[in-house]
DNA sequence: TCAACCAATAATGTATGCATCTTAAAGAGA
DNA sequence: TCTCTTTAAGATGCATACATTATTGGTTGA
């Protein structure tokens, strides 16, 4: 649990600063609220907190070091964005999604990252966009041509993966269906159910889709864009379903 | 101001259950954040608090009569929901939408409401659901052939419209559909921007188009049945583009 | 006259005590 | 032994006092 130690000893921090003066801690939020809200969704999304675990507020008051007040505010916050389930005078649970409910989401983030696509099209993207996904399409060669790929680690593809869907993303100018897009994608990646085949042929064919949807982008074309962009997504999922019937 | 007629004095009626034994007030939620909750969502959705409008604590703490302590609960709730802004030591503010912003929630709308048409058509959809789908589609035939269309009441349509979407937003089987799909539709109707046209030929256009919907989905047409689903939301984008710019 | 500063006011942030509810375990009765 | 009560412990709900942070209006100085 590492997302306990910043909040921590911030009691005692205060005391020191009463003290000494000046030197509060800059890697903390505005409020304890914010703070307690970041730690506790990063830990949630981090798998720290197990899908239908309950949120008990003492609890996580004492680990992290802040009266409850701050803790409830957070909890209510993140039930909001439908992180945690709430039920009045039961507590907060860890929302569980079911295989089913991944797939699913995969289908909505398909339609929203092709509108996405669509309006990027459209409406074009600024230079700084272009750099990044152009970056992002290199980066992903360079890793698909070297030697070892098969020990290369997961977390840079999806990095590079990240990238590019994020400048697409902000290229669409529209804040609520960039909000709507977190939110599908604001799910734990529960142990084995939501990885991502990571096969040289797999990578290989989506690094593909990314240099076609880019160009449908450049050219302008929004339906071809988002045709793509959403059998791009959909593909994910098809692969993800593959995986799941071959372990059971 | 109605929505604060049913807690305001709930101070006074707790004192009453202590003295006389029970009689709790059923039309109140179990807990006063629950309540609170409801009445502000409503009130915003109502347009009874403006776009914009800052969200004073104490001031809703006094309508309401509840402390402090459930309107910041409320407040953080729908502000996790994105019905309200939020900046810390600043408070809150009723989210503003641009005219811009209504145009885009049609769109998503119309992305996941196909989505929701889709997943209607391949899982079938129930008895019940069918039903109210049917008395949909006739009580709108009914309106449209009304000798006084013209001084039919708005709200009633609505209504029409409403239960047929949702009777296919519950047929998708999906919580996180049905979420997004609330999500996507939580905008307050601002004064004269988001009025849908109401003509006759509007309605009779938007009542085939649910017959034809319907049709595709009894067929197992899932395909079909998302491409009507969203040229029929689309249809009302076009039909607001359309009032829009004639006000202009 | 204007700008910067300062104080007073008001609003939000946080902690805490008490009330209420849930739950589970212990106990009584059949 | 089983079931239904009862009771006690623990957890959430709510109100309130206090701390901290914005904001506003006035004052001082140039």
């Amino acid at each position: 649990m590492a997302f306990n130690r910043g909040l921590q000893e911030r009691g005692v921090k205060m005391v020191l600063d009463a003290q000494y003066g000046k030197v509060l801690n800059e890697n903390e939020g505005p409020t304890r609220t914010v703070s307690t809200t970041e730690a506790l969704r990063s830990g949630i999304l981090a798998g720290d907190f197990k899908p239908g675990e309950r949120m008990l507020e003492v609890n996580l008051s004492e680990r992290l070091g802040v009266s409850r007040t701050p803790i409830r505010e957070a909890l209510k916050l993140l039930a909001g964005e439908g992180l945690l389930d709430h039920t009045p005078n039961r507590g907060y649970y860890v929302r569980e999604y079911s295989t089913e409910d991944i797939v699913q989401a995969y289908e909505i983030r398909a339609a929203l990252e092709g509108l996405a696509a669509r309006r990027a099209a459209q409406l074009g993207m600024e230079q700084a966009e272009r750099a990044i996904i152009e970056r992002a399409l290199s980066d992903g060669q360079k890793l698909l041509n070297s030697d070892d790929f098969s020990s290369m680690d997961r977390s840079l593809y999806g990095q590079i993966n990240s990238a590019f869907h994020s400048a697409i993303h902000s290229a669409s100018r529209s804040r609520m269906l960039r909000d709507h897009l977190r939110q599908s994608q604001q799910i734990a990646p529960s142990s084995h159910r939501n990885v991502v085949a990571f096969e040289h042929d797999d990578v290989k064919r989506r690094l593909a889709d990314h240099y076609r949807i880019y160009e449908a982008i450049l050219c302008r074309d929004g339906g071809r864009a988002e045709l793509l962009m959403r059998g791009h997504v959909e593909s994910v999922k098809i692969s993800l379903l593959r995986t799941i019937s071959r372990q059971a």
